[in-house]
DNA sequence: CGGTCGTTTGATTACGATCAAACGAAGTGG
DNA sequence: CCACTTCGTTTGATCGTAATCAAACGACCG
């Protein structure tokens, strides 16, 4: 899969046919627009809540994590990214971010800027359709998180989380297979899901003995699926997957 | 405020210019969108979990909630909107619904054939990124939510939705001064913030013995909204309303 | 005037947080 | 190469917030 983002406009490209059918004068257009290319090192912010935003990125590699922080100092993740994704599509028409968004691994990314993305989503509807329509899938997957979070128990928080990202990674990578890699902390997790570290351990060693789920490190092996996504009550619908096109 | 809605395209007109400045040409071009008006009762359904949808409302007046029910039955909402609002933004560009759409009150709508808001918005670039950009701080506010539900207290969680309906109430009516209609029972405030209703209850009764508030039957009055927007951990700059035309 | 729905209050329970400590893996420097 | 540090994981013990259970009350409706 790497090397399909050797070149990030043909990466782009791939991304918005996705989510609409590109036609072929589109697909000419998107071949001239400017990015830059960037490596940034984990932790490190692509931006900052309350800073002002004049770019969109591709995510090429690595995984991104947005995030707020309350008064007290504890953090909401709010979405993680994977490979393929653009993210900061809601800063193509907001000035002022109003959360941070940073690395959740070494990640590659290629920048844009937005006036030139919105520029051309309005020059070429079929373009305009597939950004704003990712941005609508991001939003749905928004309102399953809060479902989550406010109607499900701990053990079910996490295992729905483990189902969501084996379908999306399933879905913008190549077959993972069973398993695949979750370059979180337990922390994270369970900033993920309005958890403690502390129970997200827990959780994570009950779906292991209950023999739902193998680890390694920071590796997940799905070992029962249907009854994982029982477990987490996990339908895959809000994902809209299937209007979609296969990677 | 009210009498603004008596002409639904004039409304639809009014909501867009609040997010982005509609040349004379746009304009004109809104007054020939075909729409139809309805009344729905209480608790009726306008969008079901899992159908197709071809239509996208605004709201003339009353109030409507969108919520998922997880396998347990439990509800969690998921948002709510008010007079003056666009909802069903998402389903512009997604086909099947992947959640509910319930009247919160009796409510008046204007339906408008989601094609028709498709092509006139890429016909009219402004009109584009008006609809994109409601929808986008939409977004934001579930990402507040997440936050709200994930990493707050009962108590904050329960100042942070008053401060919130205070300020985008204040924001589409005109001055609602200290004191406005919260036409949701208490159940269906714990739906929103992930409670119950009896610690929502406790949680009024506390914010009213604070003297943070005052409540006479469904409606609220702001006592100290200072100390409020402390106690919710508040901070309207999610709302995005800066960016915004005030109504 | 019952009947239903929502609010209020109290008593008890339980889930997940917090506190605390040991362990393991990865990285650093002597 | 091995102490040593640091960060994340794991486990146990205890605590506290919010859920649950239960019942009375109040408002609105037919």
């Amino acid at each position: 899969m790497a090397q399909h983002f050797a070149n990030p406009l043909e990466a782009l490209c791939e991304n918005l046919e996705r989510y609409e059918y590109l036609e072929p004068k589109a697909r000419a257009a998107l071949e001239h627009v400017r990015f830059e290319f960037r490596v940034l090192p984990v932790a490190a912010a692509a931006v900052t809540d309350g800073t002002a935003v004049s770019t969109c990125s591709l995510l090429l590699s690595g995984m991104v994590y947005r995030s707020k922080t309350v008064s007290n100092g504890e953090r909401q993740i709010l979405a993680v990214h994977v490979p393929g994704e653009l993210f900061d599509l809601q800063n193509l028409l907001i000035d002022i971010a109003d959360h941070d968004v940073r690395m959740l691994t070494e990640a590659k990314l290629a920048i844009f800027s937005r006036k030139a993305l919105i520029d051309i989503a309005f020059q070429f509807p079929s373009i305009g359709i597939a950004l704003w329509r990712e941005s609508l899938i991001e939003q749905s997957i928004y309102r399953e998180w809060l479902t989550n979070i406010g109607r499900r128990d701990a053990l079910a928080r996490v295992a729905h989380l483990i189902c969501e990202f084996c379908c999306r990674l399933e879905h913008t990578q190549y077959g993972i297979g069973h398993g695949f890699e979750l370059p979180m902390s337990q922390e994270q997790i369970g900033d993920c899901v309005g958890l403690t570290s502390v129970h997200v351990n827990r959780m994570l060693k009950r779906l292991e003995t209950m023999h739902l789920i193998a680890r390694t490190r920071r590796s997940i092996q799905i070992a029962d699926w249907h009854a994982l996504q029982d477990v987490g009550d996990f339908s895959p619908d809000y994902l809209h997957h299937s209007m979609l096109k296969a990677a």
